[in-house]
DNA sequence: TAAACATTACGAACCGTCTCGTATTGAATT
DNA sequence: AATTCAATACGAGACGGTTCGTAATGTTTA
């Protein structure tokens, strides 16, 4: 569900509008599909979902809030954590889906608009961080941490998560490229000690 | 220099203001560090560089080109690529160099609004890469690639790159996290052949 | 009866284009 | 050598258009 809290309210008055609120996540997800986040305003989302504009600007921040809560529910869906016993078959099935996840093209567009609105509105920035971002690396650090003892650690966990994230991010935002399978097997060898050490 | 080309052109006319041009790449750089990206436009840069706004029209395409001629300038100075006859210290310098550029706070704003105008803007996207992304990556893989017999490559040279470019710029748009010394070590030991194989 | 709703209007900021008169440059003409 | 001319850049600012976020209005619903 994501939203509510505020299970004190008193809960006078009409209630809000789950269509209006369904509507308004639809909308927006699909101008981003069509035309690109550049094209994407409030108003447009208010006229395009049936919606009245002060709707919007009362329950979103800002238009990037509507895109983040609609790409939650996406992630929500698509990424399990596994837990197949062995550490590196958990990281490959785990950098799998996420690739997976990050080569859908409505997925992408929302992503890079994230990261784009995160860098012009520090507000914003701190709540993707505490909502998105750090989700995912969670979902990460229980995987690597999992046997810990295991692993000698020249390099912390952290900067192990830094560099997976990181090349997912680099070639969102930064490259053209798309992710190729291959880009599994290479992060899981780098990540994993290799027998010896 | 960057600029010029049409060594042909009679040059006839008055000469392009250099008072001009760098003034408005200062008053870009000031704003950005003062009030942010967010705050940038081409009203205010023309307004507070003493210039007209058809001048910053004229030369640059949209306010992002002035922010990389701005950063551009910077890179030069700062970044060499080391060549002492050692991987690992070519590695070790080249990131430590980096990082540090990477640190200056100035250069971060800069840093970032390229990042973001990149997502909302394809056009600008595309110079941001062949201008700025490629010449980086260039320097890194000829480190890399110097002595390339000597590395087995079970990893592509370009997932290096992505790995240590990927982990730079997802801690300066992503993570709030600052730099720090050891992170020079930890790539060194991930990107190095270590030892026996 | 209180709060959410859709609708409409508003001022502020910025966009990109345009025009004005002036300044600077190289080439052509005296 | 002095003058004129054409080309281009310059600062200044007016322009119509767009989007923003807020406010005011009456309607609907729990």
């Amino acid at each position: 569900m994501l939203v509510l809290m505020e299970t004190q309210r008193a809960a006078r008055g009409r209630a809000r509008s789950e269509v209006s609120r369904q509507a308004v996540l639809a909308a927006a997800t699909q101008i981003i599909g069509t035309d690109g986040y550049a094209a994407l305003s409030i108003e447009r989302i208010a006229r395009e979902s049936g919606v009245g504009k002060q709707t919007v600007y009362r329950w979103w921040p800002t238009k990037a809030d509507v895109v983040m809560e609609a790409l939650l529910h996406k992630v929500e869906v698509n990424i399990p954590i596994p837990d197949t016993g062995s550490l590196e078959a958990d990281l490959r099935q785990f950098l799998t889906t996420s690739l997976r996840f990050g080569r859908m093209s409505q997925v992408v567009e929302l992503l890079r608009a994230l990261a784009a609105e995160a860098q012009l509105n520090p507000d914003f920035a701190e709540r993707f961080r505490a909502t998105f971002v750090d989700h995912r690396r969670a979902a990460l650090t229980t995987i690597l941490t999992r046997d810990e003892g295991r692993r000698p650690a020249p390099v912390r966990t952290s900067t192990l998560v830094d560099v997976v994230f990181g090349v997912i991010w680099y070639r969102l935002l930064i490259l053209p490229t798309e992710f190729d399978d291959d880009l599994v097997t290479e992060l899981v060898t780098l990540l994993t000690p290799t027998g010896d050490q």
